[in-house]
DNA sequence: CTCATATATTGATGATTATCAATATCAGGG
DNA sequence: CCCTGATATTGATAATCATCAATATATGAG
């Protein structure tokens, strides 16, 4: 029920991949999966990039339910799975939800790409 | 039926998208999801990592059935996805088919994360 | 041509997912 | 306390997807 740390250190035994990595392990697979499905959605890539685009770095729902038509659960839920991936930070304000990129998220899930 | 040129420029009729991106339309964000959605499977980023470690760069269909536990019809359905994304390349040989890495391909991947 | 092998395609099935309508929660104002 | 507005959750439904079994295609050997 709660965020799973997704780009947090690997912790299945093996520290970093060794440098010379020799293919992808069946859990590790599972777990930069998770990111890239994250990632796998139009209108989630315009949310981040919303966000993203935005003056002050973060968005609040309300913000975001114009742009793509789509109705307010739906872009919940969608964002929820953002933050679940690591990729989105969420801050409660008063009666507002303010969105924002964790920073390096991105950064670092395209070096996942590198060190496939 | 024939793959789609995914990674190739945008043809949107912007060309490049000019540097300061405002933020992104819905076709945009819709093709670059195919990207990720091609990436947004274990066993596809473990069949991507298992070519690129590969000592030629390349892998036949066999190579590749061993190490994922999935029939041979599954493999080849999923790379032919991984083709469609425009991430690997696809040689017939003699009776064989080996599949490599389109150069650049996962850098400009990583590039998409960038310009979002 | 016939056979064996490698890969691709088809059709079906169970699982996951995107979306919406309805409802719940939660904060602030009166 | 009650109302209003913003966001989240739940439940249902349609669509997409991953997988397999069966079959098709294609290539080289004999």
């Amino acid at each position: 029920m709660n965020a799973l740390p997704i780009l947090e250190p690997t912790m299945d035994g093996t520290c970093c991949s060794p440098s010379g990595t020799p293919a992808l392990g069946a859990e590790e697979a599972k777990q930069k999966a998770l990111v890239f499905k994250a990632l796998a959605d139009p209108n989630r890539l315009r949310l981040l990039s919303i966000v993203k685009a935005g003056e002050s770095g973060e968005a609040c729902v309300c913000d975001l339910t114009g742009p793509l038509d789509l109705g307010q659960p739906t872009i919940s839920h969608h964002l929820k799975i953002l933050v679940e991936a690591g990729l989105l930070h969420r801050e409660k304000r008063g009666t507002w939800a303010y969105y924002s990129l964790v920073p390096g998220a991105l950064e670092e899930t395209a070096g996942l790409l590198a060190t496939l």
